[in-house]
DNA sequence: CTGCCTGCAAACTCTTTGCACGAAT
DNA sequence: ATTCGTGCAAAGAGTTTGCAGGCAG
């Protein structure tokens, strides 16, 4: 955890030698997008992002950071979360870990990040049978608050906040 | 195959005592929505299903469609199939059976529904550990048309078409 | 008859895009 | 100097909604 702040500076880097390696520029508006994103501790949607860079480069426009997301995600510095909504939600990818599926609450809205290692052998074994490359995957789980809260993981943040 | 042609009447007599049941009305144009979802042996989108219920009632609107699928989604007779895309796909729920996964073809923009009966009991065990009632699952498996193609299944519907 | 249902069109929300200016290389 | 990146505002796409008239019960 303290890991992930001290590597911040490390990973803008990685950040700066993605966008020179592609041919694109290091602007201050990326850099700001991109500490933006970072100092997110959970799932943020275009918009939290545009207000968090904002307050680092006041000049971030809406279009940028639409712009600089699929960068972002194309370098794996973040990861786009999908869950169905009319929105996307975006998550820095502080430790790279095994696969996550997420757990939806339908009361509370928030998103939990779960550790679901066995995809790796289902995609293996799809990939195996229909003798395909598999891109990625996706596993999602919706549930009750009210039972997430008789959990102890509901508005607590017991696994993940979002 | 030709039981579910043969079952239209009856599952449209349950769709009916379906409406009835929660108090709505029983209109042309839900009727005509019903069997134009009925209709397509696959996945089809708000849209497709607008053109197809027209054909059967041409009064009926886009708004109508868009105000019939919750009702149709949530008596069972379809379900919505969400893949991330800016609309939503939807299918009649013919065959009550096991949990159905999706894999999405990133070429010939098909998705294959294949069965993923361990899900339910993924579902299970989720709920056991976390205490909740599962609401909903959703798993998804994105790929490679190239790939599907080598295996024989993309562009002949080896699966199911989508 | 009552009031839910409908078609129409406008509204909405998130995201994308055209354009002229500005900044990175 | 070039050329890519940017902000602005308008456009886009799918879906939702307000309203006045229509039809089911």
């Amino acid at each position: 955890m303290e890991q992930n702040t001290a590597n911040i500076d490390s990973v803008r880097e990685t950040f700066k030698e993605f966008l020179t390696s592609k041919g694109l520029r290091v602007t201050n508006q990326r850099l700001a997008i991109f500490d933006a994103a970072y100092s997110h501790a959970d799932h943020f949607t275009a918009e939290d992002l545009l207000e968090r860079a904002r307050e680092i480069d006041d000049s971030v426009s809406r279009a940028t950071v639409y712009r600089a997301l699929p960068i972002l995600t194309e370098s794996s510095l973040i990861r786009e979360v999908d869950v169905g909504r009319d929105y996307k939600f975006y998550m820095a990818n502080k430790n790279a870990t095994t696969f996550q599926a997420q757990v939806i609450c339908l009361d509370c809205e928030k998103i939990f990040e779960i550790d679901a290692p066995f995809m790796e052998w289902y995609g293996k074994t799809v990939a195996d049978k229909l003798s395909l490359n598999v891109e990625s995957q996706r596993l999602q789980v919706t549930a009750r608050c009210n039972e997430l809260r008789e959990a102890g993981i509901c508005e607590r943040g017991g696994i993940s906040k979002g």
